[in-house]
DNA sequence: GGTACATCCTGTAGTAACTACAGGATCAAG
DNA sequence: CTTGATCCTGTAGTTACTACAGGATGTACC
């Protein structure tokens, strides 16, 4: 029989799974236990197989991840594509533009940050300040 | 007497301090707990008390916290700043520097989301989708 | 059949940087 | 002398994982 790859595509030990979707053994089983994934069917002895649907939930909770949703938007988010129908995709809107704002916040809280390290960087390199810029800027009243 | 402000302006209870900083009691508290401040003295019945230095050392470390600085950068920060001199200047340019990179990481990456999520609100409106753009957006594969 | 190695299991604790109590002591004012 | 603000210690909760410890199974090879 074959070594790598399991014969059945629809069957998969959890090593596996985490192979595919990128997502560590130790968060699947995080996810698991906090209910972000249902428990999946086991073998005689105890060990973890799973479907193609969960390999779906999951692909769908990284690809959410990335785009910086928590896990609890995330578990909207799932409730909301396991119902379907257009008021859901209004709701669907609301979350993503909600998430958005928040992002955009960052982002300009970020680029504060940035200006003022790297005007710092700056004033360092032109050996413009008498001590140190970064203590001093850090010191300023 | 005054009912307000403390007529020793350089001996502080906590609350004063958290007022005059910005930073929470339980926060001021927590700093000294991983040693992040020194201990302050007590009264005879175990309140702490501040003085200028202890002032002074808190708002840098918020000053600090604001530019995204973690609590171990800003240790060395600390102690960079305890030291002066000019070695210690470079030193602090290559954490301002480094932190500098990690600011800039961070804003790439939240652009992306950006991108994405400002697209699938876009679809939405549009009305583009069969379905609602975003739960395909993270179904896809 | 035995042995080595990979993979899996549960359960607990650690991470960052706080925040939120509970349950009690003390202080300042009227 | 009572009310209300402030303070104390200590513990536990938050987010989203990550890292073991200590053991059970599965599989490949000889």
């Amino acid at each position: 029989m074959r070594s790598v790859a399991p014969p059945n595509p629809a069957a998969l030990p959890i090593g596996e799974l985490s192979r595919r979707t990128g997502v560590h053994i130790e968060t699947i089983r995080y996810y698991e236990r906090i209910k972000m994934l249902p428990p999946p069917p086991r073998t005689a002895s105890g060990r973890r197989v799973y479907g193609p649907a969960e390999t779906h939930t999951l692909a769908f909770i990284r690809r959410s991840r990335e785009l910086g949703f928590t896990l609890d938007e995330i578990r909207a988010l799932l409730a909301l594509s396991a119902e379907g129908g257009p008021e859901v995709c209004a709701e669907g809107r609301e979350l993503a533009a909600s998430h958005l704002a928040d992002v955009r916040a960052k982002i300009a809280d970020l680029r504060t940050m940035e200006r003022v390290l790297a005007d710092t960087v700056r004033r360092c390199d032109a050996g413009e300040a008498a001590g140190c810029p970064l203590i001093e800027a850090l010191s300023a009243t």
